[in-house]
DNA sequence: CGCCGTTTTGAGCCTAGTCAATGTACGTGG
DNA sequence: CCACGTACATTGACTAGGCTCAAAACGGCG
């Protein structure tokens, strides 16, 4: 069992969180917010006080072990929301990657919300069955799948969820994030990206955490 | 990868879904249904004309892969909704371990109760918070726990949930099922479980698939 | 240029998987 | 009633994919 990646998110969480002033500004419905990399938005046992929508950047929701082993649930995306929970504490925590901006929204609006205004009612039902697609799927890859194959799901569905061109990605995480996402060690990621590479799937762009999938059918058919 | 112990599913499928009347029986706001066991309520695919709420028994919902790898997502008991879709198929399939029976919801209803009924509103919208709740638990537990750890997690979370006595536990599922629910084999579910019971945290009772938790303390230890 | 965090690569090990055989429970029919 | 068949479960011996430990390479930035 692996230990080490663990990016103790402590390190950011300071005050329980409040809203300060100096990163928030008022829009109509919610508050829009910005962090920085490896800043905590909420942790796990957080009061449940605002659920969020992504507006530029990624952010990340994991879970911990006491040890330390950590595993990252998904990845929020621009336009995804995400940070609503049923009982009054957050399950997981989420952490910025890199700069991010967000909308708060208060949770004590969203039954009124979710009364009057059907359009947001759907919007938040679809999210969370939507979420829960992600997450079967994503079990599927956690309990099934060997290492190059959840590669090349996760390659996949990041070119289609943040591609602009389609075949060129420019991956917002870093390799332990993968690795934490994947049930994988960042060993083995960089390992089966290598392996990829060498066998001319992808390529492996020197810019950074840039990603060019040269061969998508074959990537597919590694997805099983 | 182990590929055998998939349960192909299509043994049951038979027809497309239709409301059979000799197994069903209308109540108030749904269908009561009774299903045998491996029978299929709705497969991979299918429209999704129905979602359920489990009266008795126990349900599994699944994923397979293109070579019959198999991921149970979730086990569904008494009391729990499930099959409730964001678009109009069903993302995963759903069959009855041992006698079951449901009721059946239209889901051309789901949109009207969920307006007009604040009650039943709340409770679409918790029940699906908490299947998400549980995923997340769950793919920690698939790509971050050992084998032991698993099963310890597995075992104190059925007994909560199922639990007469809150110490002896009757499983509903096979040994099979428990390993593609907790992404093992079916060996090593089976040597895990052995162990454990040489170890003295659990015992096995010699009736069937009914197992003692004589010592959930070390058992909550390895749960991490 | 030199530092530091991230990523890559290598060598060896270990946990869980594979393959195979045996054991057990249960239902059917002689 | 017991032999037989089938499905499920347990146990053993061996293998392999991914993990651990360790070191080197890379890239961004002061």
């Amino acid at each position: 069992m692996q230990v080490r990646n663990a990016t103790f998110a402590a390190k950011f969480s300071s005050a329980p969180f409040a809203l300060r002033q100096d990163r928030a500004e008022k829009t109509a419905a919610g508050i829009q917010m910005a962090f920085g990399p490896g800043e905590e938005l909420f942790g796990e046992g957080d009061e449940a006080d605002f659920f969020y929508q992504v507006v530029s950047g990624a952010i990340r929701s994991c879970k911990l072990l006491s040890d330390g082993r950590r595993q990252i649930d998904a990845f929020h995306l621009p336009g995804d929301l995400f940070g609503i929970e049923a009982g009054d504490e957050h399950r997981f925590s989420a952490e910025a990657i890199g700069n991010v901006a967000v909308i708060a929204y208060r949770r004590s609006r969203l039954t009124a919300l979710i009364q009057d205004d059907p359009a947001f009612r759907d919007k938040i039902m679809s999210a969370t069955l939507r979420s829960l697609e992600r997450a079967y799927d994503h079990m599927l890859l956690l309990g099934r799948k060997a290492a190059q194959e959840k590669m090349a799901t996760f390659l996949l569905d990041m070119a289609q969820r943040l591609s602009k061109d389609d075949e060129t990605l420019e991956l917002p995480m870093s390799r332990s994030d993968i690795a934490d996402h994947l049930g994988l060690t960042i060993e083995t990621v960089s390992r089966t990206l290598s392996h990829l590479a060498r066998s001319g799937l992808i390529r492996l762009l020197p810019a950074g955490r840039s990603i060019s999938l040269c061969d998508k059918m074959a990537l597919r058919r590694l997805d099983a």
